[in-house]
RNA sequence: CGGGGUAUGGCGCAGUCCGGUAGCGCACCUGGUUUGGGACCAGGGGGCCGCAGGUUCGAAUCCUGCUACCCCGACCA
């Protein structure tokens, strides 16, 4: 088979991005930092969507939109905020272009200079604070449930096709409670979501937990996490939910009537995936040949191809092809037959695997005369031969089977890299091996900053199942009773 | 924002040192033979050589200045 992609084992980050080229999901735009999602990428990005939606809708949460331009003013009304965003702010300062006389073309005219510039979402908390003001009045009015699919811009120093690029797509869940219990409530129940939508959809096993103290979202009192591995042993932040406390309320100025009268602010929480999970699903399970893609995200679930030599072959074949997905779609299956004739096979065959089509069905002259299908998988790339009749049956049930091995897989590599230390050194070999590690802490920014300088690896999380356990900080020897999960990340 | 690199048909590259009418592979078009793992033969089309100046009889090539993109670091989902 022609290689058309560099082997990971050569080089991971070129893997990477000739993956993400070669099987059409994004390429670089002529605009620095920002990428063209194509529409294979983007089918796959609407499953997702699809799915995620369906979950928030029944948890109670409705969709809105807001605004992509904020004025600035709203940026610096919560402190913490404007600090965490204010570096990677796209502004707006003009409404207006007009005929450069002097160099031809067009210029900014400077007589357009807005009265107040607007800063291109990075997140959209304030202006949403800045309206539920208006919205909330009485304990009657909560909660309010929204979650918005939008844009978001933030001006990145450097990018990747997916992972971080200047602008990209995502879902951000906004929400309004009378208690602090139930926003809380609220923060873990979208975290369960998450980790639900990871585990049974991009069959990528994740570790919920809570960030540290440095590594939470700017503004929010506790920020929450799914954390995934990645096949080159770092680790990738899947999806964060914040519990934000009343810092968005004190600082919009959002009170509610309570029951017994008095004026209280509201409590609130914010939720957010993005098109990073592309990149999650493809450094999580491809391979050198190309994507791998768990059955439940394949826009194409199974892809039929016809081989024949004669006109009265192809007829035949392809004819057969379409009786078969007939009675797949019956089951929900997604069926794309390619009776193109400006292909050979092995060209076609070369180009499913690349683009991750769970499982590929050949039809020959053989299999006609005697009632077979060649059944290829993409994940394990094993083949057999199949009786017609039992496709009706076998492929659904093979579509699960492989849903969930492609999980096992990706659970087994997670589990075999990840292992505890219990001192610097173990530590430092552990980094370099790459993988989670669980290691006591002792719980300081200080610390967990110098462990940083020194290694690049961060705390991803202090996992929400972890166990009270005494122990001593790896770093400082310090007392502590909790081990935090430690990476290089992406 | 530092450091490095690149810019030549749709894509990947050679040509630049040493100036003389722009070439290769893939892709594309036509015809034929092929078709169970990226077919083969023959013919054909397609390029202000990133942009702007300059040197020269003559510039992809030399000089000056821009711009864009990629990779590596510091910052971030």
């Amino acid at each position: 088979m022609a290689k058309v992609l560099t082997s990971r084992s050569e080089n991971y980050a070129q893997w990477y991005n000739d993956l993400v080229i070669k099987a059409d999901l994004a390429e670089n735009s002529a605009v620095r930092g920002c990428m063209v999602i194509k529409p294979y990428g983007y089918a796959i990005w609407e499953r997702m969507q699809a799915e995620l939606d369906r979950m928030f809708k029944e948890t109670g949460h409705v969709n809105a939109y807001f605004p992509l331009f904020i004025p600035k003013s709203f940026f610096s009304r919560e402190a913490a905020h404007v600090k965490g965003f204010a570096k990677e702010c796209a502004v707006v300062t003009h409404y207006r272009l007009t005929a450069d006389e002097e160099n031809g073309g067009l210029k900014v005219d400077p007589s357009a200079k807005l009265e107040e510039e607007l800063v291109i979402r990075p997140t959209s908390e304030t202006i949403i604070w800045n309206t539920y003001r208006n919205w909330i009045q009485s304990y009657r009015d909560l909660p309010i449930l929204i979650n918005q699919w939008a844009n978001v811009v933030r001006w990145e120093m450097r990018t990747r096709l997916f992972l971080r690029t200047a602008e990209f797509l995502w879902q951000e869940g906004h929400t309004a409670h009378e208690t602090r219990a139930e926003a809380v409530e609220e923060t873990l129940k979208i975290l369960g979501v998450y980790a639900t939508f990871a585990e049974q959809f991009l069959a990528l096993p994740v570790i919920k937990g809570i960030k540290s103290e440095t590594e939470k979202f700017a503004g929010a009192e506790d920020t929450y996490c799914i954390e995934a591995l990645m096949q080159d042993g770092k680790a990738l932040q899947a999806g964060t939910s914040h519990f934000l406390g009343q810092n968005f309320a004190k600082a919009f100025d959002v009170m509610f009537a309570s029951k017994e009268g008095k004026q209280e602010y509201v409590w609130a929480t914010s939720w957010g995936v993005s098109t990073r999970l592309m990149g999650a699903l493809v450094m999580a399970h491809s391979d050198d040949n190309g994507l791998v893609l768990p059955p439940k995200l394949a826009p194409q679930q199974v892809v039929i191809v016809p081989i024949y030599k004669t006109p009265e072959e192809y007829a035949a074949t392809v004819e057969r092809a379409h009786l078969i997905k007939s009675q797949l779609v019956k089951h929900g299956i997604t069926v794309k037959v390619d009776d193109r004739d400006t292909h050979k096979p092995g060209w076609k065959f070369a180009e499913y695997e690349l683009k991750g089509v769970p499982v590929r069905l050949a039809i020959g002259p053989r299999d006609l005369e005697n009632g077979t299908v060649e059944v290829a998988r993409r994940d394990t790339l094993t083949k057999e031969t199949v009786p017609m009749e039992s496709l009706e049956v076998y492929i659904p049930a093979l579509m699960d089977q492989i849903q969930a091995e492609i999980y096992n897989k990706a659970l087994r590599f997670r589990t075999e890299n990840t292992h505890k230390a219990e001192t610097w050194e173990e530590f430092l070999d552990l980094v370099e091996k790459g993988g989670f590690i669980s290691a006591h802490w002792d719980g300081t920014p200080e610390t967990e900053k110098a462990i940083q300088e020194e290694t690049k690896a961060t705390i991803r999380c202090i996992p929400l199942d972890s166990i009270d356990e005494p122990g001593i900080c790896i770093k400082t020897g310090r007392p502590s009773n909790r081990r935090a999960i430690f990476a290089r990340a992406y």
